[in-house]
DNA sequence: AATCCTGTTGCGAATGGTTCGCAAAAAGCC
DNA sequence: GGCTTTTTGCGAACCATTCGCAACAGGATT
């Protein structure tokens, strides 16, 4: 069984579980989340489900979404000036580049930076809930300049 | 001269250096920017604008912001699930923990953290253009747990 | 596999923050 | 003061997302 698959059943004992339904509609869009490598927004899923399950409207992945986020096994992520996108909630936390030019997503991770800011929050009183960090960049120019 | 005065002069000064004229309603809502100690909104700015000047519509609210933020001497910040809210542009850069109970915004900056963020960005191969760290933080608690 | 109950669907309409188009009004240069 | 150009307020348009509803379909029970 692949990653994907078993990713799938992941998604679909998570609805299940809350006494969701698994529809035709939200098995496809279960399917494209799991062999999903990139971060698409609700529209590009559509497209992609559409593939499997012509019929299957933008209202329903939009519902199906909400309620895997629900669920905690997909994040969204309103990145600057654009649409949320999407990713599933596997592996551990991590923040977002987003290359300027081309909407790339590249994700990664620093302990240090998360020490950091609970140290600071904690310094002022309080606790964190969650944050988001986003480092907006561009593709680091080769000449000396 | 009160700094809000000053900083009201330089509001005009950055508007009229870009063509951009100063009109009733404009100079009531560079007041209001003037004087804010907080993170308005744009419906908020609206109000108090109505204050001094109760003809301004919130169009033009908006399209002051926008000129103001293109000419760098405002900042937007796009909050979770909020609208926009708006900040002069004069002190050092920071970024903003938000107290998820009461929508508070506090400013904090971490020379630490922003130093790791380039040097994370520079491994991967690029420079940040610019770079987003919200903390949604909550009073910590008194007790043990 | 037929039934029933309840959750789900697609549609189009509603939402909410923000922007736009337009004709009337006002800045500000001469 | 007149003239040109920008700006205004209004309402309509926008866009991503959500909602309301009547028709439809899981899936547990039989």
């Amino acid at each position: 069984m692949t990653n994907a698959q078993q990713r799938a059943e992941h998604f679909t004992r998570a609805l299940r579980a809350a006494g969701v339904r698994i529809t035709r509609q939200r098995s496809a869009l279960l399917d494209v989340l799991a062999e999903a490598e990139d971060h698409p927004d609700a529209v590009e899923l559509h497209m992609r489900s559409k593939d499997r399950e012509p019929g299957i409207s933008l209202s329903t992945v939009y519902r199906t979404l909400t309620a895997l986020e629900e669920q905690g096994v997909i994040q969204r992520h309103q990145f600057e000036g654009a649409s949320a996108r999407f990713e599933r909630a596997d592996g551990a936390h991590h923040d977002h580049m987003i290359d300027v030019e081309t909407g790339d997503v590249i994700e990664f991770c620093s302990d240090r930076i998360e020490k950091l800011q609970a140290e600071i929050a904690r310094e002022m009183g309080y606790d964190i809930v969650h944050h988001r960090m986003e480092l907006y960049v561009r593709r680091k120019s080769n000449g000396k300049a």
